[in-house]
DNA sequence: CACCATGTTCCTTG
DNA sequence: CCAAGGAACATGGT
């Protein structure tokens, strides 16, 4: 699921679900998910406490663990990777085909499902230290963004994909912010001047803003199997109401025209990944 | 069979 | 040190 729009929703949606609850047993079903330790002592780590905080930073959600067992105060990451999902599930039900860990919680399991098995749950949060910031934080400035550009010679698009230049931005928002900032995406991120920076501040906090406002208000399905959560980028889900169609405005939309001008959109490969632009909107 | 996919990390090469 | 490219991780959709 995630890019920072999609997991602060999911935070958002969690967080008064999970604040105060006890941890009651732990399963790990896929072994390579938790980190840094093998599965029974990540179970042992996390058996007994209670969820004492849950924020986002990033695509990271952290995980506020009171002490317990022998454990002090900390802090337990998660990050979905490509296909991850964390959803709360009623007992008794059955869990998913790719389930990878399962939180007994009493009357609920927590559950984190993962097609793909890329997401992780680590105790590792050092890796919070190196995260750029936040684009979405009241403080964030186009200085600050200009200041995470400067002296790279990498294309903007690629630059924007850096979560220790700047935190949360994924491939699809990226397309989606270099779009309505009309920047072409290969423009070399340092060399961006103070109105384009100033525009691309502006589009990555009305794109990603925009997002959350959007999946803050769509009917999302959080429970099991089903599978869709009809949260997310695409809206491809067939049971949706057409609310999902037209949302983004050139992720995915190679040959289709622009929503401003008309002409074709084009996709090309940077650093590996697709990125999608309007060859006349936002021409170098 | 081919190629694509919301992400990250590691490795090699220059 | 920086940058770029590729592979790996793993499964499913088209």
């Amino acid at each position: 699921m995630p890019e920072l729009p999609e997991v602060e929703v999911l935070v958002r949606h969690l967080r008064p679900l999970l604040l105060g609850r006890r941890i009651r047993g732990v399963e790990v079903r896929r072994a390579k998910t938790v980190r840094p330790d093998l599965p029974e002592r990540f179970g042992q780590r996390l058996t007994g406490r209670r969820f004492v905080g849950l924020e986002r930073r990033g695509k990271f959600i952290v995980f506020g663990l009171s002490a317990g067992a022998g454990w002090p105060v900390e802090r337990l990451l998660g990050h979905l990777g490509m296909t991850g999902r964390l959803f709360l599930q009623p007992l008794p039900a059955p869990l998913p085909r790719h389930t990878a860990v399962v939180l007994d919680l009493g009357r609920h399991h927590l559950v984190f499902e993962d097609t793909r098995y890329f997401g992780r749950l680590t105790f590792a949060a050092a890796r919070l230290d190196t995260l750029g910031p936040e684009p979405l934080a009241e403080d964030f400035t186009p200085a600050d963004l200009a200041g995470a550009l400067r002296g790279s010679r990498q294309p903007i698009k690629v630059r924007l994909l850096d979560q220790d230049a700047l935190a949360g931005v994924g491939n699809i928002y990226a397309s989606e912010a270099l779009f309505v900032a009309r920047i072409a995406p290969t423009t070399p991120a340092g060399r961006l001047g103070p109105v384009r920076v100033n525009r691309l501040w502006e589009a990555l906090r009305e794109v990603l803003s925009g997002a959350i406002a959007f999946g803050s208000t769509v009917p999302l399905n959080w429970a099991g199997e089903a599978g869709r959560d009809r949260l997310f980028y695409y809206g491809q889900d067939p049971a949706a109401d057409g609310v999902h169609v037209e949302r983004l405005r050139v992720y995915d939309r190679a040959g289709q025209p622009c929503p401003a001008c008309g002409v074709s959109i084009r996709r090309t490969r940077l650093a590996g990944r697709s990125t999608f632009h309007c060859p006349r909107c936002q021409a170098r």
